[in-house]
DNA sequence: TGGTATTCTTGATATTTGTCAAAAATCTAA
DNA sequence: TTAGATTTTTGACAAATATCAAGAATACCA
């Protein structure tokens, strides 16, 4: 029963283990997970995690702070794919051709878990459950991004803004923290290039809801007032 | 090496295989997978192949013809979530869950092929490749899909339906079929509605890509006469 | 094949959102 | 703490898209 020091902060004892781990891991494949995952690597603000392109060497899990991903294009302009919070698990969408798909840059200091992709030790290759677990997380993944898309595919700029509010919200609350006090984790700037808006447009949209007393924010503290007229404006469009 | 005659028509001899099934199954899985699927179920045009919030029996492969996948809001409001070509699998957002996340319905008469969910035989209980195969298909369509958004983020309507020619042209290219005539498996309000355009704007952006001299549109007849300059269409905005 | 229903196109107009620029607020680093 | 840089807000205006309605084209079914 004795542990090294480290495990504490290992994955047995994690608070976020049931969104990452599949929470009916046996004893043993417990113990091997534990073994190839690398826990805690400690990132800057700002800090580059990976490139778009780039050989993908492990999928990284949110365990504190938040990450944002995206693409440049050829102009080198910057899209916004995703942000991502603490239980999230980032490169999916690299697992197929082992290629990173987007590039990531930590928006907080944090700390993130690192699953290697390479080697015999790979998740990938293995026998166990992992690769059926993995499996229905990207399943998840890829129902809520078609979500995502439906949000933005509605024009109207509040609505947008409504969605990714009561989802941000909803992620917290699963997650057992402050689900009406919100601390936004990004830029103005790239919340509105995620919800496909120019920031002017983004800013009138806060200003807006805030008038109509269903938000208050403050820089990047944002309150939900009324979570009742947000879905009524998501759903009215 | 003698057949039922059924044989001719299921996963060893499919033009398609590549598209759905592992190209390097090894022999033994790939009698196994055959012993599995349900191939060449036949659909009329407009006919339901499965609701959203049913539960999941089975994933759907497109083996002739076209099917559209979509929700409802709660006022009855469709909204599309994908078209699905030949080769193309239906289904994946469910698995999580083994919950149908998006209903479908045939665009023309089709061909399906069915991989069941449910039971001792199912692929995802399996101890074969198959669980990784589809993990690998997942992430592809998860990145997809991430792509499918930022195209419509970007706002411009003509540069939307040009993504989406490139698409399927790029799609039906693949399955060495004519790249550059394409007909159109779906209405033009449909189409709209997953550009997230009022009907009457993508009738604008087709005329005016066609005053362009880009493409040719005659009813759900189009031809591409200027990849180049969709492609640019799509980059520049 | 013909009649009916549906979808598509087109024009006129209203609304929303983007663009640009300047001022205000906020963040960063010495 | 302060100066400079960056981000955010705000206003004025332009551009893109939605809406609505009517007519044209097309598809569907008996």
């Amino acid at each position: 029963m004795s542990k090294k020091p480290n495990m504490a902060l290992a994955c047995a004892d994690c608070a976020l283990r049931q969104f990452c781990l599949p929470s009916q891991l046996k004893a043993v494949e417990m113990t091997k997970a534990e073994s190839i995952i690398k826990p805690n690597n400690p990132v800057k603000n700002n800090q580059q995690l990976f490139l778009s392109g780039e050989p993908m060497r492990s999928l990284h899990i949110v365990k504190v702070g938040s990450v944002k991903t995206y693409v440049n294009d050829e102009h080198g302009k910057e899209s916004i794919i995703g942000f991502h919070l603490p239980g999230d698990i980032l490169g999916l969408e690299g697992l197929h051709a082992l290629e990173n798909a987007n590039s990531a840059t930590a928006m907080e200091p944090s700390l993130l878990c690192k699953i290697p992709c390479e080697g015999s030790e790979s998740f990938l290759l293995s026998d166990s459950e992992l690769p059926h677990y993995f499996l229905k997380i990207l399943s998840r993944e890829m129902k809520r991004g078609q979500q995502q898309r439906l949000l933005i595919a509605k024009r109207s700029a509040e609505a947008r803004l409504g969605g990714f509010l009561l989802y941000l919200s909803k992620h917290l609350k699963k997650r057992n923290l402050s689900s009406n006090a919100i601390r936004l984790p990004m830029s103005k700037t790239d919340l509105a290039n995620y919800l496909g808006l120019a920031a002017a447009t983004l800013s009138r949209a806060l200003k807006q809801l805030e008038k109509n007393q269903v938000i208050e924010i403050s820089g990047r503290n944002l309150l939900i007032l009324d979570t009742q007229e947000l879905q009524t404006l998501v759903q009215s469009d």
